[in-house]
DNA sequence: CTGAAAGCGCTTACAG
DNA sequence: CTGAAAGCGCTTACAG
């Protein structure tokens, strides 16, 4: 006697009144709900999730894909544990879990997402490491499966994303370093097909256009996402006709190497070169002179990735119009952006 | 007319030849598996896993654990990414899928495992962050889950665990500082009720022992996983009546944090105070001079706890011996670890 | 080797 | 507001 007959017999009731109060459904007497509650309290009940899934043909949660690819995920170290995090805390209240879903390094994403969907694991998906051209998404939108990325597609426009403020990041830190009077500054993208780079990149011409510079495509380095890329570039930037005399990266730990480099070469960061860093994390903050770079919020990022979900799961089909949301990446000044 | 329904109409066979087929269940003509396999490959069928859970009683999935509590997440970050992609290239093979269940950082974890348990949500689990008494153990035993731990507690004999071998990474250093004529040696351990602090201490104090050296409890020193703890340690470690000539240390980036400190007093690493790092990160691999630290392949160490659960979770309950685990970890010898 | 049928533990129209 | 019953899509003894 297990499950939900046993609070039957327990209660002298019937399965549909049980099942009705337990889900909060109306139409069900509150005394007569009181004492379902009470009790499957006290005998420690939880419905079972597949008997669930199978009869509402929901599942109650929702996957958050990530790789398990070596490049990204160095990168998505702490950044997604911060996401993760601030989609729980709009799902939970919501009787939603979130899973996790890793896709192995050696597996294809698409494959791997196709038999997620297929099995019906969950009800809704979260997609990450979008690329510029991501066949997932149409994937999920042909078996009408509500989702939502973080990041977003080259063409992003028919379906729900999340992504960081790129171009208000971009703009914030031209504006500030032609201010300074930068006319030759540089910038590092990631050498993957992640659309992020793409959609920086012009973010940055834009920018630099608003005060009629050229945009330089040798100033554009397509670099890895480590220390060691950091570290390799700045000889690369200097040591040009025209050198580079600032430089505005992606990439948190790229900024280390360079100030190693610029140390090794005697020379000082905000002087020799300015530099704007990205998000504002602990490994960074050591650096002296401390770095130039933006705060984010990771919580916010993840509530938005679940507030734009939450009424699509709700009501599928009745879309309504795709949230695109771009979270606010806010410039911390600190001393490694002098004037040129 | 969904799933097996389609199928059954297609081939003109039962569901139950259906199903047996799919699950290369014995019994099943070779013919007909064939013709089974094949129709199933063009029509895109998956199976609904809440329909084949309900009828068999297993999820195919297995859960992983993880806290998405602050301080533990920052060392978490590449340290699971990698533990996930061992595990899962042992559970693939097996028709098994690794749900990651991040606990929010404001939800108790017993409750929030009692709830993922009794909900039926996976067949197995493994658990991370593990304390010294950690009530999860119990209430996976009480209630026959299939689990293995990522970590040990206090009393780690009845149950299957996977860990660091911390004994090991104490011993092979404590032999080398000693061999090079350090008595004063420091360790840093988790401010947390983590209970590889404690394996660790109490491995380190073993390790003294071998050589007589007594341990003193002055030089074990309860910081945070940060490179600002590491920064804040040196001066205690230096400005005392009998200062410490060696420090070792359970955290990659404490490191970076303790070449900082050194630096500002114009004190050199590997010479005023010898430095053995924990794991070899990326992170670390800039330092000058060169970091002495430990090697371990988190992929094996994945492996290893999916090659203890797949025994226990094809046959329940006839569980055989407990494997017990120690991950190697080899130490790299570099530069910060001179004679005193 | 294959089929018919019960059953897994819930939810949900449908009556009353 | 409650009960009786069908049904969700599979698996698995049980016959044959």
């Amino acid at each position: 006697m297990k499950g939900i007959s046993r609070l039957a017999r327990e209660l002298q009731l019937s399965y549909g009144t049980i099942s009705r109060a337990l889900n909060n459904k109306s139409g069900v007497n509150a005394e007569t709900r009181r004492k379902v509650l009470e009790a499957a309290e006290r005998l420690g009940y939880e419905p079972n999730q597949a008997a669930r899934s199978l009869a509402s043909g929901r599942t109650g949660s929702v996957g958050f894909m990530i790789d398990l690819d070596h490049e990204t995920a160095a990168s998505g170290d702490n950044f997604f544990i911060g996401i993760f995090d601030g989609v729980q805390s709009e799902l939970t209240p919501h009787g939603l879990d979130l899973l996790v879903l890793p896709c192995p390094s050696r597996q294809d994403k698409f494959a791997y997402l196709d038999r997620v969907v297929s099995r019906r694991l969950v009800d809704g998906m979260i997609l990450s490491g979008i690329e510029p051209e991501d066949a997932r998404i149409e994937l999920l939108q042909s078996v009408e499966m509500t989702f939502v990325t973080m990041g977003r597609t080259a063409l992003a426009d028919d379906y729900s994303w999340v992504d960081l403020d790129f171009e208000g990041v971009a703009e914030a830190a031209v504006d500030r370093l032609v201010a300074q009077g930068h006319q030759r500054i540089a910038v590092t993208v990631p050498t993957e097909d992640l659309n992020f780079g793409r959609v920086f990149k012009n973010a940055f011409a834009a920018a630099l256009g608003k005060h009629r510079i050229a945009f330089d495509p040798e100033l554009v380095f397509q670099t890895g996402l480590g220390e060691e890329d950091g570290y390799d570039i700045v000889d690369q930037l200097l040591d040009r006709p025209r050198p580079a005399t600032a430089i505005l990266l992606l990439f948190e730990v790229a900024a280390i190497g360079i100030y190693r480099r610029l140390a090794e070469r005697n020379l000082t960061p905000g002087v020799d070169l300015a530099i704007i860093g990205f998000r504002d994390e602990a490994i960074i903050r050591h650096l002296r002179p401390g770095l130039t770079c933006f705060d984010l919020s990771l919580h916010e990022a993840g509530r938005a990735l679940a507030t734009a979900l939450l009424p699509q799961l709700d009501r599928p089909k009745q879309s309504g119009a795709p949230v695109h949301f771009k979270v606010p990446m806010e410039i911390m000044v600190r001393e490694s952006d002098g004037p040129q």
